[in-house]
DNA sequence: TGGAAAACTGAACAGTGTTCATTTTCTTTG
DNA sequence: CAAAGAAAATGAACACTGTTCAGTTTTCCA
């Protein structure tokens, strides 16, 4: 083993350690108390040496951005084993619903914040859009076996897209309190509900 | 004419001042510029001043969020003029996915943001709980000419809104460059006749 | 072991929201 | 009209932010 390997795989896991702490006190404490300074404190090093390892803030928050859809496309997998296109579907809206649910913060950061959003098409959107063109696999194998007959898959799958992120951006941002006798999640899950309905009739 | 009452109207202005200034800036340079600073220089008063007319930055932009409900209510107000309800439905979403394109800033403050969400329910809402009740007795309209039947006014309501949000909202946050051969506008336009024709077979 | 290279530091810069003692302005009273 | 009192406005100060960079420390190789 030469220096030069070690040296990278040290570079390498100081890359670990801060996104790390950045997760951490992200998921704990939530964006807006994430600084430069809060990471650095954490892994014990100055906030000088962060920025030896990020060009800015958002890049910190890229590569958790890259991570969240890591998680998402991850919880996907089962879905390979659902035969039938129309229940993946109906299933894989489900495992969106739940992502949204479990990992609001995450999913903040993947679909509604503006922070990491500064970056070059490729590469960023990498895992983004493996998780789109999943949803357009699977809308394919619908019209395979007869269902969305002339839709444009790009349209429908927009289509279906906004829906699923509707709710759970209303839900994210507290927007369900619109509905004051009616708990948040009883509303997603009905809401869904009611998407499946029409997606089965369209 | 009393000094109370001048110096209540005077009060009354500095506030409409302060709103005007912060407005201006929050259109012209977004939410992240719009500093108590900026709004202080704006209108050539010092920035301490400004915690005289507001309790702190986010009632400033709680006032623009009601504002942005009023605005979106008075473009709504012509629907009273479409006698088939669910022509008026379809008209309705129309309306909202336009007033989300011209004021993209407005529709994130309203919709997105978490930034002046920090208030009691009551007041705060006044203006959107009436543009949602709006939607509720469209729906209802619906209903009362034989469409929608046996559905819950809430959870289609919520379909309906998050449907619609959904759009808007990957439109504001630019998560339409996901789609990176198609237009954003197309793809909210298509997306929105899509949603129509489901809503025409549920 | 000496010098080059890489890694790290922390003060500094320009900005943020917010507070509050101090000063200025206006209003009321004697 | 002047003095006292109240209201309004100020701007420096506090604790924070992301980011930079001259200077120090550590590591490496000849």
């Amino acid at each position: 083993m030469t220096i030069a390997t070690r040296k990278q795989r040290e570079k390498e896991e100081m890359r670990e350690m801060i996104l790390h702490a950045a997760k951490n006190i992200f998921l704990e404490k939530g964006y807006a108390e994430t600084s430069i300074r809060n990471i650095a404190e954490k892994i014990e090093y100055s906030p000088g040496t962060i920025y030896l390892y990020f060009k800015e803030k958002d890049d910190i928050f890229h590569a958790l951005h890259q991570e969240g859809f890591r998680k998402l496309v991850g919880m996907m997998l089962p879905l390979q084993y659902v035969e039938d296109p129309f229940e993946r579907l109906k299933a894989m809206g489900r495992i969106y619903i739940d992502f949204a649910k479990q990992n609001k913060d995450f999913y903040d950061l993947m679909f509604i914040m503006q922070a990491p959003m500064n970056m070059e098409k490729d590469e960023c959107w990498e895992e983004g859009d493996k998780a789109l063109d999943h949803l357009k696999q699977v809308i394919r194998d619908c019209q395979a076996v007869g269902r969305f007959a002339g839709r444009d898959i790009d349209f429908l799958s927009f289509t279906i897209w906004s829906a699923m992120h509707g709710m759970c951006a209303l839900y994210c941002n507290e927007r369900c309190q619109a509905y004051d006798n009616i708990d948040a999640l009883t509303l997603m899950d009905e809401g869904y509900k009611y998407l499946i309905d029409m997606l089965a009739k369209i």
